[in-house]
DNA sequence: GCCAGTCCATGCAAATATGCATAACAGAGA
DNA sequence: TCTCTGTTATGCATATTTGCATGGACTGGC
């Protein structure tokens, strides 16, 4: 420790800086104030107390919203830094945490969180009912470097080292549709006479048409006149007769109303990952959860 | 920016953070409180309500004080970065403010804060009214890479890349007595019966005595009955006929109590550099004050 | 041209944080 | 042992900050 250390520059209200990083960030007070849970006249007088106390002017207040100005651009980048610090504090925190009590956040893709998740999320309840989860249903990606959520259920292989990943198991998924909707196809069914059905499909690309490809089904474009990256909506999709899907099995197999198309054709493979941040793994609470999701989803 | 990020690493009270790295730097809440301008319960219960938001005990309290815990210990290397980027923003910020009002904080040695700079502080005063100056008297260098100051006026070429110096000049120093104290030794006086004569020493090292014979002056440590750090007090020993010291040309000229030791003898020669911080150099009142001392010091 | 949706600024009441005064306690030194 | 200086904790009155409910201004779509 130095002898005399003095925090003039240390000083200043680290909290007003937060709300001009946010601020900066989202590109408006209003969105800030939603992403940190405050008000919006809150961040306002936030700003303009940063800005006085520095005497510095760090946004243009248009009519419009408000535009960093040079002094604020490149303050931006220091307060940055300070982000960067402060996510890793509460990494640190958070991982350093023997607290079984408190929050959590998963993320996992839409259906699975919808679908696989919630009875999973009631046995974690059942056993540790001081735990709140949050679950954040989304097909991208969530940065669990920056903290979107404590532990992520994946069907990629995570690559990020920063990252611990536990590969549970190989899930299926196969085609499925209404028997109302086989029966408008021609029979036999076949590979081939498959080319006339309608899919559902992802994206206008053509991954979904190659993972296709992998079991042997050669369709084309317009086979896909339903196009949703939500698979929950492509799920029901399904479910109306509207076209056939893929579905993950255990989905699938577990309704009634829907059948397998070509029951004898390979399924579609695919791993499920868990992955969470290495900081995280010392925390009692994450462990115990990342262990209870690992249990639970390993056998199919 | 990303799509939909979310600040909930970041959403924790940053103030407290702060409150947390002073009172673990300094040791002490009442330490962290004073160094703060803020009130003792006020740090305490901004620590206890970071422990609680972090769910993490970060001191033990003890009756006689508190000691970081593990998970303190680790946490603190995370807010100390934090902290380093908070300094960082406030030299940023510090640098782009393009008033002239406002705070500004010199160093300087001890003797030329009291009898150099006074004046030179009178004129800044005079010129820019607006302009409050604080004055950090200290013989060890203060650090300008942490802000301890804005504007260093040393004895010895700053070496750091990250500042900004320029040499005024170089200055002389003498040896000065009283013509009281000279009485009393044997006449005629010359480098050789010099010897004989007791000297106000810095410290008890032979840093001092080597400088001394850089001027022709061979003494032992027996010449140096009084040591002393602070200048002004060696100033003020002399001054009190006690000993010979060693004082700035124009400080001992001026002084019609004492006189020149030999004065044929070549003074000391050191230089006068003036310092700051490279990021603070964009900064109107700091260049203003920067420009005035250097302009004020550079003719003797 | 109007309407819905977005933004920021301001007034005011309620919630929150702060500072002061004080208590209780631990060690150093006479 | 007693004082003196240092620490942290607590009660309470006061400042400060916050959120809600507005108002005003602009954009884009119909």
């Amino acid at each position: 420790m130095h002898i005399c250390m003095d925090w003039r520059s240390v000083k200043f209200d680290w909290n007003r800086a937060r709300a001009f990083l946010v601020t900066a960030e989202e590109g408006s007070l209003s969105a800030a104030a939603r992403a940190l849970g405050q008000a919006q006249p809150t961040l306002g007088r936030q700003v303009s107390a940063l800005e006085d106390e520095l005497g510095l002017a760090l946004f243009e207040r248009n009519r419009r919203g408000l535009t960093l100005t040079p002094a604020g651009l490149d303050l931006l980048e220091h307060v940055r830094r300070m982000g960067d610090a402060a996510t890793r504090v509460s990494l640190a925190a958070a991982g350093q945490s023997q607290q079984i009590e408190g929050d959590i956040c998963l993320t996992a893709s839409d259906i699975y969180a919808a679908y696989l998740l919630p009875p999973i999320i009631a046995r974690i309840r059942r056993a540790h009912p001081g735990i709140r989860v949050e679950i954040r249903a989304t097909n991208d990606l969530a940065d669990l470097r920056r903290r979107e959520a404590d532990i992520a259920i994946r069907n990629t292989r995570p690559e990020d080292p920063a990252l611990i990943a536990r590969k549970l198991r190989d899930d299926t998924a196969r085609l499925y549709a209404t028997p109302g909707y086989l029966a408008t196809l021609p029979t036999p069914l076949t590979e081939e006479t498959l080319k006339q059905a309608k899919f559902v499909g992802w994206d206008h690309g053509p991954t979904y048409r190659e993972q296709l490809a992998h079991i042997g089904l050669h369709l084309e474009a317009e086979n896909f006149p339903l196009i949703t990256a939500d698979h929950v909506v492509q799920w029901q999709l399904v479910k109306q007769g509207l076209a056939i899907g893929i579905v993950p099995s255990a989905l699938g197999d577990s309704d009634p109303s829907v059948q397998r198309v070509l029951p004898d054709m390979p399924p579609i493979t695919f791993p499920i990952w868990l992955a969470s941040h290495r900081d995280l793994a010392t925390s009692r609470r994450i462990r115990t959860v990342f262990d209870l999701l690992a249990e639970s989803l390993s056998h199919a």
